[in-house]
DNA sequence: GAGTATACTCACTAACCATTGAGTGATAGT
DNA sequence: ACTATCACTCAATGGTTAGTGAGTATACTC
């Protein structure tokens, strides 16, 4: 069928945080809300999976806040594949 | 630079235990010795990452222990390629 | 038959994740 | 001023994972 690529990285939450600044709370937030989805999950205990694009998205996201630009026209932006 | 497949998997130790019928503390004693290792990890707490072709080697492990073949020799075959 | 090796299995600690609900400070609207 | 909304933040519960050391039943070796 596929074959993963050995460079892809996957990530949990407390990479996200770790790498994006912000905290597992905001992340947890963003999430309850649909600001940013995982990836997959764990079937097993629901663990959610994240990648690279996921970094590159809460980049751009920590980016657009610090112009604080409201969390709903960034989720539309994302919705519209603008950002 | 690459594009992860969104048909691959990825599975947590717990996944493996439920998808292979081996118990948690036997994947890890599997993970001791060094017959079966993670492809990769989360740098935040180091939780491990598997894929389906750690299923699958698991599947071929357990056919091979339903034959009581010693786990030197799967690892030995295992490392030659063989398995 | 005593000792060793094999292949797990158990127990424990510490850190992590999911989920939910409630709280909070700042800002906006009326 | 009052209320509501926004964007978090905190707290609590329950289950998961890593890592390690010790225990155990069975098989093998001498």
């Amino acid at each position: 069928m596929s074959k993963k690529n050995i460079m892809d990285q996957i990530y949990l939450i407390g990479d996200l945080a770790r790498l994006t600044g912000f905290s597992i709370d905001t992340l947890n937030y963003y999430l309850r809300i649909g600001l940013i989805e995982a990836k997959g999950r764990s079937m097993h205990n629901r663990y959610r999976y994240f990648d690279d694009e996921t970094i590159e998205l809460l980049n751009k996201i920590k980016e657009q806040r610090a112009k604080h630009m409201p969390i709903r026209y960034i989720k539309r932006r994302i919705e519209d594949g603008i950002l």
